[in-house]
DNA sequence: TTGTTTTATGATAGAATTATTATAGAAACA
DNA sequence: TGTTTCTATAATAATTCTATCATAAAACAA
C-alpha cells in the first residue's frame, strides 16, 4: 500500500484528506508541524510527501529540503493559491509538483498518481492478478515461484505497470523499450514480445486477462 | 475540438507532436519561432499553446508573456531538461506547466488533459449519456462494458467529443477523420461510419440521441 | 404528387492489424 | 572456448477493419 505523510496544521483539512485518502486506498499519517513531520519520517518508510507551504513551526519549505536531503522520496507541496513565489521555491527545492489550495480532492489524487508514477514511486511490489512483481528484487513471480522473465520482457511488463489502465500504443511502447532516436525497430518485434510475456504471465495466453489488446489503439494492463 | 498551437523550431519534434497530438484527438497548428506564433494567435482561437524555451527567434519566454497578457490561455514550456532556471522563468510568466525534455507522449498528453482541466478545459473521461468514454484506457463502455469500438470509430467519437454541442460538417469530419490532403475518400463512407458508431454507441440507433443528424449542416452531439 | 437531394443501410473484396512459428546471429556466462 | 539463453527479424496465418458499391429510405422543394 502507498503510504503518504501530510504535513500540514489546519486539522479540518488534515481530517477530510486523510478520511478522502484512505478512501482512495492510501495508508495516510500526518503530522502539524516540522518536528513531528521529520520524526516520522525517520521512524517509517513513506512512498511520498504532502507538505503544507505555511507551517505554524518553520515552513514547509525546510521541511522539503530535510526530507529531500535525506530520503528520496517525491514531495507535493500544498500552497496557496497564486503564491508564485511559493510554487518557485517549492521546485527549486525539488519539489515534484504543486498543488494551489483550494483544491478538488480528484484534483490531489490525479496530482498523486502522476507523481508516483513519474517517479515510479510506488510501494516495491506490484500485484496484476496473481502475478506479483518486486521492482526492488526485480523479479516477477506466481505462488512465490519466480516467471524467469528475460530483461526486455521484464523491461517491457514494468512500462506497463508504470501505466496500469492506461492504453499504450505500439509506438510508446517501442519507445519506452528501445528508446528510439531515429534507429529503427521492426514493428512486429514489440507483437512477439508481446507475445512472448503473455505466455510466461498469462494463465491462458491466447485469452490474456493482465495484458489486454485493444486493437488500433494498442495494449493495456487494466486488472 | 481543442486547439493547440505548437511552437518549436525543431522540425523533427514538431512532426512527431502534430501526428500524435492529432491522433489523440485535437487539433494542432505550429509555428517554429516568435513572429509566426503570434501571428497565428491573432488570426485563430487556440485552446494551449505548447512553448519551446529555446527558439532560433527570440525566445520562448516573450512568447509567453506576449501571448499571456493578450490571451488567456494556459501554457506549457517544453523546456531542457534540468533546466531550473527555465521552469522558474516561466512559471513566474504565468506558464501552466512545464514539461522537461525529453517527455514521453503519454506524460504530455496528461500534462495537457491536466492544465485543460484545470483551466475548466478537457478530462480524461466524459460521459455521453450513458455512455463513457474514457481516453486514457482508450474504451467508450456502457454500464463498465467495453462496447469495442474500432480505431476509426473510437477516433470519430473523440471528435464529437471534442466539439460536444457543434455541428460538424461532412467535410470537417472527413477532415479531421481522415486527413485530407488531395486523397479521395467517398463522401458516403462518412456515412456508414456514422451509422457503425451508432450501432454501438446508441441504445435506438434508428432514433439516435447522441448523435443527431442535422440535414444539410451535418451531425451533432448535444447530449 | 413527383422528382431531387440527402442520409441510411447491407453486403463485400481487399487492406491492415495482430498473432504465431521459426531461425540466424548476438550476447551472456561458465 | 563452448554452451546457453536472448534478441531481432522474417515468413506466414488468423482476425478484424476499411472503403466502397449498390440500393433503400427519408426529407425537402416544386
Amino acid at each position: 500500500m502507498t503510504k503518504i505523510l501530510l504535513v500540514e496544521d489546519d486539522k479540518s483539512i488534515v481530517t477530510n484528506l486523510v478520511e478522502f485518502l484512505t478512501e482512495e486506498g492510501f495508508s495516510v499519517k500526518s503530522a502539524s508541524g516540522q518536528s513531528g513531520a521529520l520524526e516520522l519520517a525517520e521512524k517509517e518508510h513513506f512512498d511520498m510527501v504532502l507538505l503544507d507551504v505555511s507551517l505554524a513551526d518553520g515552513n514547509g519549505f525546510s521541511v522539503c529540503s530535510a526530507i529531500k536531503s535525506e530520503y528520496d522520496i517525491p514531495v507535493i507541496f500544498l500552497t496557496a493559491s497564486g503564491d508564485e513565489y511559493s510554487t518557485v521555491t517549492g521546485f527549486e527545492l525539488g519539489a515534484d509538483d504543486y498543488i494551489p489550495k483550494p483544491f478538488r480532492p480528484r484534483e490531489l489524487i490525479m496530482r498523486i498518481r502522476n507523481i508516483l508514477r513519474l517517479t515510479g514511486g510506488n510501494g516495491s511490489v506490484t500485484q496484476l492478478g496473481d502475478v506479483s512483481v518486486d521492482t526492488v528484487k526485480g523479479v516477477a513471480t506466481r505462488d512465490g515461484k519466480d516467471l524467469y522473465l528475460s530483461a526486455l520482457e521484464y523491461r517491457l511488463l514494468l512500462v506497463f505497470i508504470n501505466n496500469r489502465g492506461a492504453v499504450l500504443s505500439r509506438s510508446q511502447l517501442l519507445e519506452a523499450i528501445w528508446d528510439i532516436a531515429g534507429e529503427f525497430v521492426n514493428d512486429n518485434t514489440l507483437t512477439v514480445y508481446i507475445k512472448r510475456l503473455r505466455e510466461k504471465i498469462e494463465k491462458d495466453p491466447q485469452n490474456p486477462t493482465i495484458i489486454k489488446t485493444v486493437r488500433g489503439l494498442g495494449y493495456r494492463v487494466d486488472i
